[in-house]
DNA sequence: GGCTGAATTGACAATCGTTTTCAATTAAAA
DNA sequence: TTTTAATTGAAAACGATTGTCAATTCAGCC
């Protein structure tokens, strides 16, 4: 009866606390809605994850998603957590941002459009929109002809906190 | 005398035909200069993969770096490289570019920084400088009062071309 | 409500890229 | 040349992620 919870024992670096992000609350028929577009059959699990997804921080590990909903579903396993959402990703439902060697980061594909400042030591990821970015890169398409589809912005620094130790 | 070389038996990807990128050729004394500068020992293994680096096509794996490496020096060990390769990208003489979970790809340090406009369709690439968008950049940075390391700008678009067709 | 088949699950092994370990070797200072 | 500290190759270890597979659960049908 061994649980696994790989990563768990050893001592991690804790989550610095992110800025809360105010977002609506979601009702379960939203998520229902959402499991069901993407061709899949809704499970406790699913809507565990989505819950914990839409209520927690922005920019979860797959393993504190694990954590979080093993709180409430102590049975669940962490490759249902990944399986799931890896299918999100490539639906385009949660945005994926990889950095480095680090555990993949996930959020709830947001309605509006940012780009990440990301700290290149603890992992911590910072929201930001620039409309003066947007409209010089716009600009820059113009000037070679390209009609833009798209871009990534990902900037990497070292933040606060991380400067300080 | 058995020889480990991962991922070598399976049969991978073929690269795709990346454009060629002229370089001028750096003399073994450069090469020298560099290792020394890093406070480092000269090594055969050491000129062997900054040959490499230098002479090959741009946004190498370290396992493609090691392969090449391998048929002049058989005996030199991934870790070698590896290990070179991630002192190097400390010191920023090289420039490592994660994306997703596949293995990173290393440059020598482009001398002048650009980003890139990349065409959807066809996949051409045009590089392109932006000191405003570069220092608007610097700007987000300094708000969220993080000290910025480097950047990932990449604009995807349709090129002219691809729009007449 | 139960019945059925396909999707999903949990446990765990396997895999991937990467890093560490360690005894043997080698560069370079003396 | 001798010394000594850095570097090496081989292999094991590592952490994140994915695959496997038997057992369970969902959803459509009666």
């Amino acid at each position: 009866m061994e649980m696994i919870v790989p990563s768990l024992a050893k001592g991690r670096l804790p989550l610095e606390p992110e800025k809360l992000i105010r977002r609506e609350p979601v009702d379960p028929g939203t998520f229902k809605r959402m499991i069901r577009q993407m061709g899949l059959k809704v499970t406790q699990q699913r809507m565990a994850i989505l819950e914990s997804l839409s209520a927690g921080r922005a920019h979860v590990t797959a393993q504190e998603v694990y954590e979080a909903v093993n709180v409430k579903y102590p049975e669940i396993g962490f490759a249902t957590v990944y399986r799931f959402l890896r299918k999100m990703a490539e639906q385009k439902l949660v945005t994926e941002v990889r950095m480095g060697g680090l555990p993949a980061r996930y959020e709830l594909t947001p309605r509006r459009h940012h780009d990440h400042l990301t700290c290149v030591q603890c992992g911590q990821i910072v929201e930001f929109e620039s409309q003066q970015i947007e409209t010089l890169q716009e600009l820059v398409a113009k000037e070679h002809n390209f009609r833009l589809t798209h871009h990534v912005l990902e900037l990497y620094g070292i933040c606060p906190r991380c400067q300080t130790e």
